[in-house]
DNA sequence: CTGTTAGCGCCTTCAA
DNA sequence: TTGAAGGCGCTAACAG
């Protein structure tokens, strides 16, 4: 059922019928008496537009595109695609997705394939937060970046706010009575990520704000495994943390099994607190106290950013890291 | 740059250029240099067809829907958006992401809008493994489910074989000596879904098989938080399990800290076996044996069914679950 | 073997 | 206030 279909069952042409159908009725004043009836046919036909042709006509396609490394199939960050597909929705487009899986040249057959699909923006998202250079195809086109900025170039970015956050981890230890003895598990990772360097940033100020400084960084990969190791090894040389300030939540869960395995008890014995937020804070006992890394949040930052102003604003937006409250700190 | 710009460059008219670029030079027989000229123009002027015209003349997008509840933002199943993703791009197809938050109505809305936009099929996903009716607007489309099913209609749906993961999650047990004091933890769940029922016959036909029986069920729901105070109920009360069969990783994690609570050992004093083969199972200590749901490859596998016969096979077709082998059950 | 012709469904000047 | 005409870029009969 087409355009024309509905302007013949209303007795109008095709142009009046598309003018009232666009809501532009009144700027081309047409008789209330004709719109009523188009819009009736067009019910009674439940006519829908034909995307395509409008988008030949318009070359506009009221999608955006979404490229990723791994966030989208990746457990962490698809909430960051949630996210910006209910942005999306609220400004009327709709999102394709593209996974790179970190391969480079799939990525810039992606960001070709979505510029010839006509996508009306592109939101270049990382799963790690991270400093990184563009890929050149998005030059000159309009984007965003999502977790990862550029310095190399004007495109807006969406990131958490680590420094903050990492005071507020920090905050909640003290809260706890914690201001001495307190350890960072995991420290800076080898990959390029900024997320350690900004939290650690943050805790070093807190805790200097309470007079204190931090113990000691145990470093290891952010992930259970090495974590547990790496605790487990601070532990056996004698090391009786009073906080530990684990830089994701399954960092945290090694430290829990490494404090459990030496008899030690989390919050009682030694307070925890970690970035993420994530369901697993949720589920170790005692729940864990986490700073949550707001990924929903951002993904529909980035894409009100993309289609709010005309004129893209640039610079990094930091989003705030609120936090969810545990058990993992003792009350006082 | 359009494909007339090429013709002209080329010196033709854009009816053999459409026909060379398509790849039906040798069924029109063109000759190999104009075809050469052509391709050399089009790839000198980096030419690349206009979707949104090519749609409007053949009302085919190359592009498919997958509309689900909330398998796109949820950790677990994101992987059968890749698994999807992957088979389409192999298709030479893209994906278009629907996400209903469990919402029937925005359910409609998002499969009117795909069909608006002519996707080429639909593939209608669940997070939960569940027979259901299909929802109307999907009837007499080109549509496959994706970790369902409906009795009502003939569309083909892909899930996993729950039954022989079940009989798989007892033979690991049996391979570890384990055939008596076997434990399910989690049973039926009070929703629809199907996954428990075809698990548990699988695992009281494979007991039965070694001439042994179910010991008992453990009902809770399948969270982490709600099996450790079932589990650890029935610990309180005296129960000395020789093997617990979690019906996902969570529901094992629970077990877990219900077994330390009260002091037993995984593997050493009580075999874990669960379903999910999550990240999860890796995590813990000792890594939990688990029956891989295999999403991924569901994903792929419904892609396939929708872009593949021209005549869509009805029936379900079940996926094979495969075993991540841990330590949670002793060797012997 | 190649070009001409005719739309796909929609929007938008221009004229009436 | 409404209609006629043209074209967005591409494909596919149908002629030559």
């Amino acid at each position: 059922v087409t355009l024309h279909d509905v302007a013949v069952r209303a007795g109008v042409s095709a142009t009046t019928a598309s003018y009232i159908l666009n809501g532009r009725s009144d700027e081309m004043r047409i008789s209330p008496a004709t719109q009523e009836r188009v819009r009736a046919a067009a019910d009674e036909l439940s006519y829908r537009p034909n995307p395509s042709a409008r988008n030949l006509r318009t070359s506009t396609t009221r999608s955006i595109g979404v490229i990723s490394d791994l966030v989208a199939g990746g457990p962490f960050a698809s909430q960051m695609i949630t996210g910006a597909t209910l942005a999306a929705r609220a400004h009327g487009h709709y999102i394709v997705i593209g996974e790179s899986q970190g391969d480079a040249d799939l990525e810039g057959v992606l960001i070709e394939q979505m510029l010839d699909q006509r996508v009306d923006g592109i939101v270049y998202a990382t799963v790690i937060t991270a400093d990184i250079s563009v890929p050149p195809a998005l030059n000159h086109q309009r984007a965003v970046l999502l977790n990862c900025f550029d310095h190399d170039t004007d495109l807006p970015a969406v990131v958490p706010d680590d420094y903050q956050g990492g005071r507020s981890a920090v905050e909640a230890l003290v809260a706890g009575g914690v201001r001495d003895g307190v350890h960072v598990v995991g420290g800076r990772p080898a990959s390029g990520g900024t997320a350690a360097g900004l939290r650690l940033d943050g805790i070093c100020d807190a805790l200097a704000a309470v007079g204190s400084s931090l113990a000691s960084e145990i470093h290891c990969d952010w992930a259970v495994r090495d974590a547990f190791a790496a605790v487990d090894r601070f532990l056996d040389q004698g090391g009786r943390p009073a906080g530990l300030v684990c830089m994701n939540d399954r960092v945290a869960m090694g430290a829990y099994q490494a404090l459990a395995e030496h008899g030690l008890a989390v919050a009682d014995d030694v307070a925890v607190v970690s970035f993420d937020g994530s369901e697993l804070a949720s589920w170790l006992r005692p729940r864990l106290t986490s700073v949550v890394l707001p990924y929903a949040e951002m993904g529909s930052r980035a894409v009100d950013l993309l289609l709010g102003a005309p004129a893209l604003e640039a610079g990094v937006t930091r989003v705030p890291m609120p936090m969810a409250e545990g058990s993992s700190v003792a009350k006082r």
